[in-house]
DNA sequence: TGGTGTATAATTGTATACATAAAAACAAGG
DNA sequence: CCTTGTTTTTATGTATACAATTATACACCA
């Protein structure tokens, strides 16, 4: 396993395997053992067991003594996210109008233009990285810890479906142009504006998502 | 450390801590050392360190070279995470109105009598563990894994301070019809009736606890 | 043939030894 | 007296050895 910076064995590992399974690389039912990944990710047992506590915090796995059944992220999970999301994700957008300091927002302003950038060229990876990016800006933005914690859990529980929508050049154009209209309501400051055009974005990606997906 | 059925180390320690915490046994700031926890909690660091890396995703530690600082929450995660449980407990209600069986109704009123029993006797351990108790359950019931994830953390967190609002008579009296009227609410499967009531429900305590805490 | 008990193997659970990095203590020099 | 460089201590990070539990394979018997 390379790259051992000041981000430890455990911190790495977590997010390998996190991303994993989220991103469906791993199949719902499959077994793992801590041996394998011992052998997988060329590091010990410890490391590996303090991230699969998270997972199976997370309820992306689960541990037996036949070993560690991935669960990932099912169609009824996903349906309750964006349930959740459509009800909380506009109060972290108006939030972030609130506190966002300059030096924020054009952070946030480069995650939308990038994305932009990338739409007409349908690279997917780099669009998705931004959709991501911009998101989770918000989040932190909002200021508040318990809005954070409770949506960047959801949000990349979406991951593998969101991964989809992007490859659709019209959804992921009016995609892009509704971050860039809730941007342009966080750098008003208009708290209710950039609340009710974030609730409409996370319902527009419901939709299609869902009707993409057959639920 | 007593008691060791097929329950772990791991998840003792985890449960003892997190309690400690949340109940604001440690204060904010306190530095705790894996070395102290050995000797005070009579286990080994494997399981402690299990159990720290979930406190620390749970943002209320944090691990450092200088040790584990004890975090908690502060008077804003509180307010944040009313604003937030106002926005999606209703939803987990009015889940649980279409979803719940039979036998889980009687386990649901279970809690709701016990906590009418009690609180006339002003037993407020037992009056806490019975309000705690029936929201738990509903977050189970709506057979939503996702809103159970998202919604329990933040329960767990206003525990200090639930504590409080339990001592109060008037207040607690309130709380106790309010649940009577989810719980008729949800026995009857009517989910719109139920999700208002337990919004309703969480403003209210939100209310008093802000008045209460001065914020 | 089916079930049952037992032996075996494979897995997680726990403790501990060692490695590493950072903080703290301290001494020297300006 | 303050600053700086060095040493020492103290903390977490990691690997590994051992324990305990459970699943599995298999032989035996009804």
């Amino acid at each position: 396993m390379l790259e051992h910076r000041t981000i430890s064995l455990a911190e790495q590992v977590f997010d390998r395997l996190e991303t994993d399974i989220l991103s469906g690389k791993y199949a719902h039912g499959e077994v793992l053992t801590e041996l394998k990944l011992v052998s997988d990710l060329g590091v010990s047992r410890t490391p590996i067991r303090e991230a699969l506590r998270r997972l199976e915090q997370e309820h992306i796995i689960e541990i037996s003594q036949k070993g560690i059944i991935v669960i990932g992220v099912s169609k009824k999970d996903l349906k309750d996210i964006l349930e959740i999301r459509i009800r909380i994700e506009g109060l972290a957008a108006a939030e972030a109008a609130k506190n966002i300091t300059d030096e924020q927002l054009e952070e946030l302003r480069e995650a939308v233009e990038l994305q932009e950038f990338y739409v007409p060229k349908h690279d997917a990876d780099r669009i998705n990285g931004m959709d991501s990016k911009f998101h989770q800006l918000i989040y932190r933005f909002s200021g508040s810890t318990a809005l954070f914690d409770a949506l960047m859990p959801l949000h990349k529980k979406v991951l593998k479906y969101r991964k989809a929508s992007v490859e659709n050049e019209i959804r992921s154009a009016y995609s892009s142009q509704e971050h860039r209209a809730i941007f342009e309501a966080i750098a008003a400051h208009d708290a209710p504006l950039a609340e009710q055009r974030m609730r409409d974005h996370i319902a527009n990606a419901k939709a299609y998502i869902e009707e993409r997906e057959g639920v």
